[in-house]
DNA sequence: AACATATGCAATAATTAGGTTGCACTTTCG
DNA sequence: CGAAAGTGCAACCTAATTATTGCATATGTT
């Protein structure tokens, strides 16, 4: 199976990966839509800080942002990360489906 | 919802996260074992590089390890995998709830 | 116009991740 | 026993990540 090709899914990996990410994340998800300046009086880090988290999140396309006057307004993306679940359930049931093989085989020796 | 506190997922996360840790879980499940040298012949970096990412999927218990005699053998480990899944299914479900509950919201003014 | 607010850009610094090499130790086999 | 095969440990290097600070630019407000 495409584990290792799948490019497409390492970036939403990597954009998770991060603590401080998946802390934006959660904070956008609760204010339906934030900006970096407010997100950044949350959290301990600084604004561009911030800005470069939304940056990898955005081209992770788990955030998505419009320019309301001179604030940029995020919001999240549901679609990629349910995507990227079903991926990673396709994968751990192929495992599995590769190991009762293999023990299929083992049995019957 | 609990996605900044979940650190268990994080490791999986970082596991996951890296093309060459993902070409390893391709080749043990595809082959039901192996061992970090039989893996170094088919990957392109060292056999102590393998070693250090063998470590971190049994940190994040992607895989398992047994001795057999003067070798060290992994399988993969399915479970970790379909709970992550299931965890970033309901995330993106919670995102989803409350993206409609904000576009009610806005349809009431 | 003047001031406050929000974002954009750039240089820099500290830490971590990924990888290498060399050598020691353990198990197997002729 | 002695050689081969597999693993374990440690030092080291490089590049990427995370975060910082300072300043410039754009927008809204009084």
């Amino acid at each position: 199976m495409v584990t290792t090709d799948s490019s497409h899914f390492e970036n939403i990996l990597i954009a998770l990966a991060d603590p401080t990410r998946r802390q934006l994340l959660d904070l956008i998800a609760l204010r339906g839509q934030a900006t970096a300046t407010t997100l950044a009086t949350t959290v301990t880090v600084s604004r561009q800080a911030v800005v470069k988290h939304l940056t990898i999140l955005k081209d992770a396309r788990l955030v998505s942002s419009n320019r309301v006057g001179r604030e940029v307004r995020y919001q999240v993306c549901p679609q990629q990360l349910s995507s990227t679940a079903e991926w990673m359930a396709n994968l751990a049931a192929d495992w599995d489906r590769k190991l009762e093989w293999i023990k299929r085989i083992a049995e019957e020796k």
